[in-house]
DNA sequence: CTATATTCTTAACCCAAGTTAAGATCGTCA
DNA sequence: TGACGATCTTAACTTGGGTTAAGAATATAG
């Protein structure tokens, strides 16, 4: 399959967006690749396109300014959108920096054209709408995994839920993600030896 | 104003919901009042309504298996929107109870009404995308507040950006909304005397 | 195949929240 | 007003994560 055989495919899965609705949009889609450490959107950028992920995974980070260390807000891998959701619908700068953890390519498309595609296809506009409530989800399942799970609870889902995430990033991220210190993960990893 | 005003009034600000698109929703809307205790919606309910808050406040808590006691997740007050989002966009059984604290008036409307004010006017199209968008928001900020801030830092942004639901609730259900035990809180009160 | 950098674990100590139970305070209604 | 229920605080102890720094294990490159 050519990459764009595989974009046009994971949208009709995702959205239900059929062959005429991607030939609307397939002008508009571009190709980029990312070296690791390179940014998709960086702190206080307006984030201005929506990446769909052929290869590669990337992080969104947050640098507390006390701590001033770095804490992982989400991954996002192979097959996924990629784009930094509250900058991007609302069209302002972003808190967050979004990096890619690896060898990456994408092939992202412009807000505008975006929603020129909104007001040309009803397959468009539900695409839109699917986004929104993803991104919904993935906040949601957030901010669930802290107000209800410990972080060995949290640590645990995550082997389970998303082993190509664990299986592809460091350790240290890993805890970031959980909201702990490397040492408190490396802790619980010795406690769950024998569970 | 009359309570349709008064609903009017608040969508215009809302969603620049005009009249003539008020009007088109008008036959739809009904109005419920809520004894304190009583459920907008229970666990394992599908949400079929989106309720509009003339008066009083609700929480939407989960329950834990295991701890079995109630955790806060969202307190919704006066000219706000209150629903189960996730239940009411998927039409799936909701994972959390959503209760009145205080005697309380709503204004409601069915999914279904709703979803045909979609197809009607741009300006409910609009509506709901920013009820996606505030969603998100919620969702989002809610998962910021535990991933950045210490609960201590929770508790002094409570107060300073929502004095409205901190002086309506008792402290207990503050406490479980910022994600610590009543006797947790009353140690972080006692620290900030004379900060 | 070694040297080096990166990543992971461990140890020791600190501190904040959890837990449980008792007691103080506040509100409300008979 | 006085008594009850609801709410809030306190105390004593436990537990688990934070912090820092050192060392072990693993990857990577020369």
């Amino acid at each position: 399959m050519t990459e764009t055989q595989i974009l046009n495919y994971a949208l009709n899965q995702f959205a239900g967006i059929d062959a005429e609705a991607f030939e609307l949009s397939a002008p508009y889609w571009q190709r980029k690749t990312y070296g690791k450490g390179e940014f998709y959107n960086e702190y206080k950028n307006v984030c201005k396109y929506l990446g769909f992920i052929l290869d590669g995974v990337f992080r969104t980070y947050y640098i507390d300014d006390e701590s001033a260390d770095e804490k992982n807000v989400f991954f996002f891998s192979k097959n996924q959108v990629v784009v930094a959701y509250k900058s991007f619908v609302t069209q302002t700068p972003c808190s967050y920096y979004t990096e890619s953890m690896t060898e990456s390519t994408v092939l992202y498309i412009h807000i505008n054209h975006l929603n020129e595609l909104y007001g040309r296809s009803h397959h468009w506009e539900r695409f839109g709408r699917l986004v929104a409530e993803t991104a919904f989800n993935l906040a949601m399942n957030r901010a669930e995994e802290f107000m209800f799970r410990t972080p060995e609870q949290r640590y645990l889902e995550l082997i389970q839920n998303h082993p190509d995430i664990f299986n592809n990033v460091p350790l240290y991220h890993i805890a970031s993600y959980l909201g702990i210190q490397a040492p408190s993960l490396s802790r619980i990893r010795k406690r769950m030896v024998g569970k």
